[in-house]
DNA sequence: CCGTATCCGGGAAGATACTG
DNA sequence: CAGTATCTTCCCGGATACGG
């Protein structure tokens, strides 16, 4: 066995490196299901040819899964499969760590003003 | 109040971002306190200047901190904060997560042989 | 022993135009 | 509507040499 974590690290960090990634798995996890436009109605910074490639990416590794309806206009649905829910800690703590680093950030700054003044 | 997470998970991308910054995390976390050279050994790939623009990153979000020895041979020693302690549950998750893919693919792989004997 | 300085290539990511 | 194709830009990260 290993005493360090490295290896394991590693392998979730293949899957979720990117710059949009787990941006794209924070909004598909809440709905569950979503259609191209709608990630890009949600995730403005983003162009198509990244939301495309990360979509991609993503169903590769069994994380999201594609569905194409045949129909015109053409409408394509993304939904998280339950390996894809398998990520949720992941996110959860991601959360959590980012909401309370956000509140350190401004009590921060507040500190710098006061201590300028 | 925002019903998406995409602002809390990008505060936290921001700190976590780069190559070797939750690798190296994952063994200070370990350890507690580590020399540079404890560094190099423990992550064999990885060059001088990347260790150290990463391990100063994490020094500026106050993840780690950093104290130098005036002695010779020079001895630097990194220790992670207890900001930096905060950051486990989400280590914790990418581990757990990691080992079960690691796990999940190896099973893949063997299916493949199974149908291709 | 613990880094920094400098140079450089390659891949990530953006902009734009086009397609079924 | 949901992408692909193409071109370009940017900067991350590697290699190497040098400094305190």
């Amino acid at each position: 066995m290993s005493l360090n974590c490295q290896d394991e690290v590693e392998a979730t960090l293949e899957v979720l490196v990117g710059k949009w990634k787990l941006i794209i798995l924070s909004h598909i996890a809440l709905n569950k299901t979503m259609r191209f436009g709608e990630f890009q109605k949600s995730i403005p910074d983003i162009t198509k040819k990244m939301l495309s490639s990360q979509l991609r990416d993503l169903e590769y590794h069994g994380i999201i899964s594609r569905k194409v309806y045949n129909q015109m206009p053409l409408k394509v649905e993304y939904a998280i499969t339950e390996y894809g829910e398998s990520l949720k800690p992941i996110l959860d703590t991601l959360v959590h760590w980012g909401k309370n680093h956000i509140e350190y950030m401004s009590s921060q700054e507040k500190k710098v003003v006061d201590s300028s003044g």
